[in-house]
RNA sequence: CGGGGUGUGGCGCAGAUGGAAGCGCGCGUGGUUUGGGACCAUGAGGUCGCAGGUUCAAAUCCUGUCACCCCGACCA
């Protein structure tokens, strides 16, 4: 067909800047908008809608578990952060403190919070006596501050929303059964939701969150083969029970020191939505995902189009009425600009209707994933749009998992072999994607890889496609199996 | 904070060696169009990032300053 454009199902470096495809796809979705404040973002509509079904599915989830939401104050001062060394050194250099209030000096000056984890420790060790007061399991969606250096939309702003959960156990076997617990349900939502394929797995001491005993990841490949942390979930120990004081009186009348859990997602995850998911014709959602599912189009001539609308009205009623999140496009516009604007902002599937399918008792549907066109029965409209809407949610997901295991490299062993990987990868401007290396446990080893290739360890995933049996930077016998992988 | 780059209508840009602020997109109005980003006509919109300086004359040269972008160090 002449003049159409390709329909291009994979961002590479040959066919765009993957940067600025990102920023512009987000820009033609309109989905954000910079604030005067550097590093801050705006969501529009658009963009907080999303936001709004990744909070309703995990808040779903998360009542099902037995947590309940509440809300902690965004000021903390600067005294708490004072009680756990490590995480006052992970957070002191990107806090924005406030210093005066009323025209006045304050005594203490007041943090805006990083992450809540002071706060609510605090408040723990007031609210926990005995044993019979745990476990006790809160969540907060909340905003928090952090004066990143370089800032991306979505990726890394300088304030961002999030939900963060914080749970207190009288015992350690239980606190970490519900920090696996919590990162499972962040796989189970981001791949079954999103459509985005994770590797679970554990983080290596290096990349620890501060104050945590251990934490643990979900990891997931953007289209141009860098990874993206999507969530975690931290087993604190008592670390925070010591800093805060936080005791129970336990069955046996002796006074312990809780053990905690913290686990998030935040905003990032819009971005990973659609850094996986996107294509040079914008940004493309799936259908559990997209607010806006369905797209209905009248196409031909004006003097034609009462006598489609008789057919497009009564399609559209029953579209909504089988649940399905439907929008008609009745602006005056040329058909073939709308059909772009939507397919730039992601709608899963778009219905034309014109009179030569009135005449055929028919529509045409229109899927963003894969570009097929296919006319149907209008009898069989509904179940056909919901079945489709499906199989492109499966679809979706699939696409994104062989893109991510074509993009994942088991069989290198050695440092040199990274390194002739990701010049041969350079030179032949191909995706140097992840690479899975054994790991002997010591730390210069892991600093050695991140030195040389600019790849850093992501996680040590629970359940990796192969097992390596020799450290990728030293040789010696491995004793965890790493995702290696440049990251946002 | 280092290294590089850019600031000119809403957006994207052109404006060598100083000499009347332009183009494309978008926007307004009227009309013709409408099955993959339509066309004609006619309009509106800019103290050229900011502050100094040189000059008869500065978007253009000089000094300072601010903002943003890219590459590094930090990070969900």
């Amino acid at each position: 067909m002449a003049g159409e454009k390709q329909f291009v199902k994979e961002i590479t470096p040959q066919s765009v800047d993957f940067s600025r495809w990102y920023l512009d796809t987000i820009q033609k979705a309109d989905l954000m908008d910079y604030s005067p404040v550097r590093g801050c973002i705006v969501f529009k509509p658009d963009g907080y809608e999303l936001w709004e079904r990744i909070q309703a599915g995990l808040d779903k989830r998360f009542k099902e578990t037995g947590h309940r939401n509440a809300y902690f104050p965004m000021l903390i001062p600067e005294s708490f952060f004072q009680k756990e060394k490590e995480h006052v050194e992970g957070f002191n250099p990107e806090l924005p403190w406030v210093t005066e209030a009323g025209g006045e000096k304050l005594e203490e000056r007041l943090a805006l919070r990083p992450t809540s984890e002071t706060i609510i420790g605090h408040m723990f060790s007031q609210w926990i006596q005995s044993y019979r007061d745990l476990p006790i399991l809160i969540n907060q969606w909340a905003n928090v501050f952090r004066w990143e250096k370089r800032t991306l939309p979505f990726l890394r702003t300088a304030e961002f929303l999030w939900q963060e959960g914080h749970t207190a156990h009288a015992t350690e076997e239980e606190a970490r059964e519900e920090t696996l617990r919590m990162l499972e349900i962040y796989r189970e939502f981001v791949e079954t939701e999103m459509a985005i394929p994770v590797w679970k797995g554990q983080k290596t001491p290096s990349e620890r969150f501060a104050g945590a005993v251990e934490t643990y990841s979900i990891e997931a490949m953007m289209k141009d083969g860098k990874a993206l942390q999507a969530g975690t979930s931290h087993y604190l120990g008592q670390n925070f029970a010591k800093g805060f004081n936080i005791r129970f009186l336990d069955k046996d009348n002796q006074l312990k020191y809780v053990h905690t859990t913290s686990w998030g997602v935040s905003t990032r995850l819009i971005g990973a939505l659609i850094m996986v998911h996107g294509d040079d014709r914008g940004l493309a959602l799936p259908p559990r995902m997209a607010p806006v599912q369905v797209i209905m189009i009248p196409v031909g001539p004006p003097k034609l189009r009462d006598r489609v609308m008789a057919r497009f009205d009564p399609l559209m009623e029953d579209l909504k009425a089988a649940g399905i999140r439907v929008k008609a496009d009745l602006r005056e516009e040329t058909p073939g600009w709308k059909f772009n604007e939507w397919e730039m902002r992601g709608v899963p599937l778009r219905v034309e209707l014109g009179p030569r399918d009135v005449e055929n008792n028919q529509c045409i549907l229109v899927r963003r994933d894969t570009g097929e066109k296919l006319p149907v029965s209008l009898d069989q409209a509904v179940s056909t749009v919901q079945s489709l809407l499906e199989e492109i949610q499966v679809n979706m997901f699939r696409m994104a998992k062989d893109f991510r295991d074509r993009n994942s490299h088991l069989d290198l062993e050695s440092l040199e072999d990274l390194k002739a990987h990701i010049a041969r990868c350079e030179a032949e401007r191909r995706l140097a994607g992840w690479v899975l290396g054994g790991w002997c446990g010591d730390d210069a080893c892991e600093a050695k890889v991140k030195e040389e290739t600019k790849f850093t360890a992501r996680n040590i995933p629970f359940d990796p496609p192969v097992r390596k049996q020799r450290c990728i930077t030293c040789g010696r016998e491995a004793k965890h199996t790493v995702w290696y992988a440049r990251a946002y």
